[in-house]
DNA sequence: AGCCCTCGAGTTCT
DNA sequence: CTCGAGGGCT
């Protein structure tokens, strides 16, 4: 007899394997994961869960019976007895300026001494030697929990695993493990001679390393190390200032950069920075900056922390990487709104560590100041070290013909959309040109379909980019409300052909299988989808300039979708926040008769939300309170933060300003910190933020 | 009318 | 992250 369980278990037990496979994967391939560590635990346990209860679920290779995808499975969790700090940021020379005022100001020390030093671009991690024994590894984490990482560390050869002369009973030394560049060429070369996998930048090589669930492969890794700071146990060092620290660290056996110098006054650390990047392409490790450390232990004291940085200490960043590469050619791209927004196809260039193919050019007005053609040679860098951008181009290598005359014109952007053929119209006073096609271009089409999918819309798990498009081309779905009537063959179906289009080839009876089982998944993630809230469906509808913000207010305003199809203009505008503008939007929308149509199909197909009272205030202990989150929090995500607080009533923004009541800052807060610092914001840390909560819950 | 703040939209790579 | 535009305030 089979045990009686829920009809929804099984779809359940579906939709956690499909998010624990992405989320493991992204994991564990990218180094990039979207959940925190906590949030996979506690989905991994509900699973554990159902398939405890349900033995009939559990399948061989379902994620509960992985091993190494997480911590949680492979390297058990560390909790850092004295937190990992992060280190406030400085691009311009007028911050270190300020620092070093600030610092002047408090200390009352005019000139200060620093310890300063390569900031090295590798893996922060955390010694713990145990009566001289180096007895735990872990890596930094979030700072508060990290990995153990203990049998790895043990084959990084500069690292001694029994330290000389007379060692305090536990002393936790910080340091950087790093990929030496001539050890990483080194290793790839063989590599390439074997045939085996590169490492993509010795950055991504050291982490990726010390993540090797078998040391063996670790210690064929060149890796290695040097401290600079001491955890647990500063209160044991017989010292008095940062500099005299490293060189204690140095007597007891641990490798120290050989650039660590001390410096006096904002014309030493400017001095030592110039210095420093002068020499940065034959040092032997990749660097992002220097860090500049106050000398004296009294002074640091006297300076603080503030949130989860110390108020003595500033990492001063290198300007980012610019490279030259060439323009293959100028493309067009269409989206959701119909903007046509051209992109520079490049040739394949290296910048800060990834190989660049593509970067937007944004608009024709970006493309006119840049002037920049196809052919052209430009320069390339990574905006905050993410999305690439062309700087300008360097006229001198644009090619010509004989006669002198350069090879290609002016660019001009197209007269007609490049998917559906429409005519592109330039709105008055837009910068942007549009594709006038609507919902009869296929690109629109699809991106309708991308971002009422998206995590922030629907949130159907696995249906990226390109299943949407195959689901548009192959005539699947025309209406969002279609994508709630196909079934497992459908999908199988799509996915054969897309396979086909795109040469993915061998179809074997397992692969079959695979399919069928990704379908299921799909078919789970989708249904998963139909209870949601008024205020996602409202954003994944994608009215124009209806965004999250907006879909709640209206939410929050109208209570129920009907009253909002019954609004009119006047009832719209008296919102805070929306206008005229935002209002015949709205009003526009719902008076298509196509739009009402969708609706009515989504009830139909089962799309349930829920409805509350129209409320035109906000109420409880937040009312009237502004609140900005930044950084990571440990313990919940921002996401979840925000949606805690806004049921208190707190209004969530994104950016800080002089209207801003409180500002919660968790790990590695950067600039959004350092500005309600400037302008005097209330700051709380995540531990007060989570005493707020407890102490108005619900 | 001009300024400042927010929000929306688009974007890259792994 | 960055740009542009909507909306409110002065």
């Amino acid at each position: 007899m089979k045990p009686a369980r829920p009809p929804d278990a099984a779809a359940r037990a579906r939709v956690l394997r499909a998010e624990l496979t992405a989320h493991a994967e992204r994991y564990h391939r990218h180094d990039a994961p979207s959940i925190t560590d906590a949030q996979y635990d506690a989905l991994l346990r509900e699973l554990e869960a159902l398939e405890a209860a349900h033995p009939d679920l559990s399948i061989v290779d379902s994620p509960t019976r992985r091993v190494g995808a997480r911590p949680a499975s492979g390297f058990a969790p560390v909790v850092h007895s004295v937190p990992m700090l992060s280190l406030a940021n400085a691009f311009a020379t007028e911050e270190v300026h300020e620092f070093v005022a600030r610092i002047e100001k408090e200390t009352g020390a005019s000139s200060p001494q620093f310890s300063v030093e390569p900031k090295i671009d590798g893996l922060a991690i955390s010694l713990r030697y145990k009566d001289g024994e180096l007895a735990r590894a872990a890596t930094r984490g979030d700072g508060t929990t990290g990995e153990e990482v203990t049998a790895n560390v043990r084959t990084v050869t500069s690292i001694p695993h029994t330290l000389s002369g007379k060692a305090p009973k536990v002393l936790e030394v910080r340091g950087e493990v790093f990929m030496p560049k001539a050890a990483f060429d080194d290793f790839n070369a063989r590599a390439l001679g074997r045939g085996e996998r590169t490492l993509a930048n010795p950055r991504n090589g050291a982490a990726g390393s010390l993540r090797q669930l078998d040391p063996a492969v670790t210690a064929q890794r060149p890796l290695a190390f040097f401290a600079y700071a001491i955890g647990e146990g500063d209160g044991e060092s017989p010292t008095s200032s940062h500099s005299e620290t490293l060189e204690w660290l140095r007597s007891l056996g641990l490798p120290i950069s050989p650039e660590v110098e001390t410096a006096t006054g904002i014309e030493g650390l400017l001095d030592y920075y110039g210095r420093i990047g002068a020499a940065r392409d034959g040092l032997d490790y990749d660097i992002d900056g220097v860090v500049y450390k106050l000398d004296r232990s009294d002074q640091q004291r006297a300076m603080g922390f503030v949130s989860r940085a110390p108020r003595w200490a500033l990492a001063h960043k290198y300007p980012a990487q610019e490279v030259a590469t060439r323009v293959r050619a100028i493309d067009v791209q269409v989206g959701r709104t119909g903007v046509l927004t051209p992109v520079a196809r490049l040739e394949p260039v290296a910048v800060a560590g990834v190989i660049v193919t593509n970067a937007t050019l944004h608009n024709a007005d970006q493309i006119e100041r840049l002037d920049v053609r196809v052919g052209d040679e430009v320069i390339v860098r990574r905006a905050g070290d993410v999305i690439p951008e062309v700087l300008r181009v360097v006229e001198e290598y644009r090619p010509h013909d004989a006669a002198g005359n350069a090879l290609h014109d002016v660019y001009r952007m197209p007269g007609t959309c490049p998917e559906c053929g429409s005519a592109v119209a330039r709105e008055e006073g837009e910068v942007v040109l549009r594709c006038t096609g609507g919902l009869f271009c296929g690109a629109q089409r699809k991106q309708a379909l991308v971002h009422f999918a998206s995590r922030r819309a629907m949130d159907i798990e696995g249906l990226g980019e390109r299943f949407c498009e195959a689901l548009v081309d192959f005539g699947l779905v025309r209406s969002v409300a279609d994508l709630y009537r196909l079934e497992v063959v459908d999908f199988c179906e799509m996915k054969r052909r897309a396979d086909e289009r795109e040469g993915v080839v061998p179809d074997t009876v397992k692969a079959g299988k695979i399919a069928t089982r990704w379908a299921e998944n799909l078919v789970a993630a989708i249904a998963a989808s139909r209870e949601t809230t008024l205020d996602r469906l409202l954003f994944a509808l994608g009215v124009r300039d209806v965004g999250e913000a907006t879909a709640k207010a209206l939410t929050r305003h109208f209570g129920s979708l009907d009253a909002l199809m019954a609004a009119d203009g006047e009832a719209l505008t008296a919102i805070t926040d929306v206008g005229p503008v935002v209002a015949s939007r709205v009003s526009q929308f719902f008076a298509e008769s196509h739009n009402r149509d969708v609706i009515a199909q989504l009830r139909e197909v089962g799309i349930a939300w829920t409805e509350g009272p129209p409320r035109r205030a906000l109420e409880g202990p937040m009312a009237d309170r502004s609140v900005v989150l930044t950084g990571s929090l440990e313990s919940l995500s921002r996401d979840e933060a925000g949606a805690r607080l806004e049921a208190l009533g707190a209004r969530i923004s994104g950016s800080v300003s002089k209207k801003t009541s409180l500002v919660i800052a968790g790990a590695a807060a950067g600039s959004k910190l350092a500005k309600a610092q400037e302008l005097g914001i209330e700051i709380w840390s995540e531990k007060q933020l989570l005493a707020f909560l407890a102490a108005h819950a619900p």
